[in-house]
DNA sequence: CTCATATAGTTTCCTAGGAAACCAATTGGC
DNA sequence: GCCAATTGGTTTCCTAGGAAACTATATGAG
């Protein structure tokens, strides 16, 4: 008695997908008004709340490859919105920071991210969102995967 | 009075984004042993249940764009696992459609599919897989965006 | 009938990021 | 002390997919 193959809308994954790329795609169009991808939104608040970070840091941090820090830093100290700094002592690290720029531009993005997360999950109670968010760190905690990113 | 900017764990869209890149990743490893991706996975199961469709209709349904199905399809096509047909009446119009070789494979695809999902999501209880499932298809509907996908 | 317009699909160009090879600096075994 | 192994970071190669230009076909206004 085989079963008929589980269609796609069938796996919470599938919905996950779907609705993470509309909300960051929208995302992406709000924040390219300043000159930023998303990834590097996603760095620059980073850094405000780490302070100077090695890029090794920043991307187990954050979930990333570290080749794709790399070309995102180099993109950062491009846009002067990011410094990179020797370490004195052992001379294969680093440690990246914002400028005084980047510094001043992460409030405005907050602000977008704000109110894209507003647009998108809004109409859901606070306890709604709360629940939300919780199953999504639970998956994240208990799936053992980089404990969690930020501060 | 200035407050700090939103962490970036402040936002679902950050949390959607960073399980569902895992949960998309994990099974991407899982289907590559069956030489497709993620995306062309996706194709295929939506031709399984929709028959012959048109390139544009897929791409409809499945929130992609033209170009990107056109392409998927070429990928597909030179797996023989879909067949392409011209309409007889209009020209401009295809259809594509499961090969017998595709039609086979996906219920071995929809397994891993299941299972990837049981993986992520399996310690959750069934109320809660439903309530997130559901507020993700809210969150669709209500934003407007192409309705669903899927049969 | 004819030409402007619309529509389906393709192609080109571009960017992002992962994997893995690579370079430089460091450390530990001995 | 010296060399192998390790570690931080970069670079190269590759693939995916979006945007927009492009081709071919069809339709409709006149």
């Amino acid at each position: 008695m085989s079963t008929v193959p589980s269609p796609l809308d069938a796996h919470i994954g599938f919905w996950l997908r779907y609705v993470s790329n509309h909300v960051s795609h929208a995302f992406a169009t709000k924040v390219e008004g300043h000159g930023v991808t998303v990834a590097e939104w996603v760095v620059l608040r980073q850094l405000l709340g780490t302070g100077a970070t090695a890029p090794s840091a920043l991307a187990e941090e954050l979930g990333l490859t570290r080749g794709a820090v790399s070309k995102l830093v180099d993109r950062l100290l491009a846009k002067n919105l990011v410094s990179r700094a020797a370490n004195r002592g052992d001379k294969r690290f680093q440690t990246v920071a914002l400028t005084p720029t980047g510094r001043e531009i992460v409030p405005r993005l907050a602000a977008l991210a704000d109110a894209n997360d507003a647009e998108f999950f809004g109409h859901l109670s606070a306890e709604q969102r709360t629940m939300l968010m919780g199953l999504m760190k639970d998956v994240v905690r208990r799936h053992g995967l980089k404990d969690v990113p930020v501060e």
